[in-house]
DNA sequence: ACTCGATATTGACAAACATCGATGCAGGCG
DNA sequence: CGCCTGCATCGATGTTTGTCAATATCGAGT
C-alpha cells in the first residue's frame, strides 16, 4: 500500500530570513516510496485509462468486458487491451474469463489507495 | 476544477448473460474531462515531483526554495527547476521571488482537486 | 479436428518526457 | 559599474509511452 504524502505539521512560517538549510528532509517521502506511488499514479494518468475506469465503475457490478469497452473509447482493440493490462498490473482491475469474453472488475481497495495519497 | 469519476450507482450485477451492448456510456467521464484530469495526474505521476511536493509540504509555511530542494532530491538544478515548473503550471505550486531566491508554495485547493478525483 | 469470434501478444513507429551541460538573466554586493 | 550567486531557459540525448497492423492464443460450437 503506497503511503501518502508525509504528515502535516502546521508550523506557521517565520520566513523572511535566510534560505538554505531550513529544510527538514526527515518527514518527507523517501525515494522508494515516491517511486511506488508514482507508478500507481502513472497507471491512471492517462485519459483513456481514466475513461475505462469510469466506464467500468458506471456499469452494473462494476465490471465490463472488452467488447463493450472498445467501441466506447473509440480505439483499436489491441490498444484497449494494452490499457486494461496496465490497469490490471497496477492492481486497479481484476481479469476474469467468462466463456469467450474477458470481464474486468474494479478493485475498490486499490482506488482507496489512490484517494489516500492526497488525503 | 477537474471533476471526479462519474457517479456511482450500486446496481448489483445480474451477470452470466450476454455481453456486448450492456454498457451505459452516459454517466461515464467524457473525453475532454478525462483529458483534463489526466493532465493534472501526469503532473504528480513522477517520483521526483512527488518528493518535491512532500518536501514543500513538510516545510514550515508549506514553502521552500530551490536551493534547499535541489540537494534534497539529488538531481541537477535545471532538472529540479523543470519539475517545479511542471508543478506550477499544473496549479499545484505558486512561485514567488524573495531577493535572490525563488520560493515555491503549495496550493491546497489544487491538492483537494487531486484528492477529489477518486472520491 | 476444424472453424470462428473474442482477446492477448508482438513489432514497429512517432510523440512525449526526464535528464543534463551550457548559456542567459536577474538581483544583491563589492 | 562589474562580479558573483541563484534560478530559468535552451539544445541535445536516451528512455518511456501510446498507438496500430499483424499475428498468436484461447474458448465455443459444429
Amino acid at each position: 500500500m503506497p503511503q501518502l504524502i508525509a504528515t502535516l505539521r502546521d508550523t506557521t512560517a517565520a520566513d523572511g530570513d535566510a534560505c538554505c538549510g531550513t529544510l527538514t528532509t526527515d518527514d518527507a517521502m523517501g525515494r522508494e516510496q515516491a517511486e511506488a506511488t508514482a507508478q500507481l499514479l502513472k497507471a491512471v494518468a492517462d485519459p483513456v485509462r481514466l475513461q475505462l475506469l469510469s466506464l467500468i465503475r458506471s456499469s452494473k457490478g462494476h465490471e465490463a468486458c472488452v467488447c463493450d469497452l472498445t467501441p466506447a473509447v473509440g480505439l483499436s482493440q489491441p490498444t484497449v487491451s494494452h490499457h486494461l493490462k496496465v490497469l490490471t498490473e497496477a492492481g486497479l482491475l481484476t481479469r476474469e474469463r467468462r466463456g469467450t469474453w474477458a470481464w474486468f472488475q474494479l478493485v475498490p481497495a486499490r482506488l482507496d489507495d489512490l484517494a489516500a495519497i492526497f488525503r
